[in-house]
DNA sequence: CACCAGGCAAGTA
DNA sequence: TACTTGCATGGT
């Protein structure tokens, strides 16, 4: 708690998730697996350009057609195929509804949406978090790396190991949850890259 | 030129 | 369960 207190005075807000619609986000997620935010963008931009950042829209179009609209973000041909079967789990189970999926339990929508051939961890809870306002928290390869480093959890830890230290320590906020991991990975562009080593880090000695 | 980015699934042992 | 590999563009 006190670290994330430290990193919002250093860093301020970042104001997550970038997306001006729930839907946008859901797709944002999908893009920006393994992937820099920037080539994710450019894929946003080509989908709005052509009227197609919907459910109906990416329904609609072949594969093929969408894999060559996605291609700045990278892995275009798997990404189309997991945003295919994205849009396709959303008419089935919510009539092509992104935001009725907030009316459904938490933990039975995690586990809907980790069904679904090329949603995992980070990007079901990424959809939960940030386009449907769940209370749960984000790991990414960051927030491992800066937690580690700390010795706060041990370096192999799993994906549900160091959530549930995160959630085990912090009150069940939403927006607190938004901001944490938005600042995580702010910090860690800024600072720690995948190196052993660390530039000065803002949260040394906060234990 | 090499390395990395807001992962995931499928194959192997 | 725990590794390994393929997927691909664009920035530094």
């Amino acid at each position: 708690m006190r670290i994330y207190g430290r990193l919002l005075r250093c860093f301020g807000p970042r104001g997550w998730w970038p997306g001006d619609t729930t839907f946008e986000v859901m797709v944002g997620a999908i893009l920006t697996q393994n992937t820099a935010w920037q080539n994710v963008e450019k894929a946003i931009a080509n989908l709005k350009d052509k009227g197609l950042l919907n459910p109906s829209g990416l329904y609609l179009i072949p594969e093929r057609e969408l894999a060559e609209l996605i291609r700045p973000a990278g892995y275009f041909n798997v990404k189309a195929r997991r945003l295919k079967n994205f849009v396709k789990f959303l008419f089935e189970h919510y009539d092509g509804d992104p935001d009725r999926l907030a009316e459904s339990n938490l933990s039975d929508l995690r586990q809907e949406l980790l069904a679904i051939n090329g949603v995992g961890p980070e990007t079901a809870d990424s959809i939960l978090l940030y386009a449907l306002n769940k209370p749960i928290f984000v790991v990414d390869a960051y927030t491992k790396r800066i937690f580690s480093r700390h010795n706060l959890i041990p370096v192999g830890a799993s994906y549900s190991e160091v959530q549930a230290f995160l959630m085990d320590n912090l009150p069940r906020d939403v927006a607190l949850y938004n901001e944490f991991h938005a600042l995580m990975v702010h910090l860690g562009k800024t600072f720690c890259k995948a190196k052993p080593d660390c530039e000065p880090c803002p949260i040394k000695g906060v234990g």
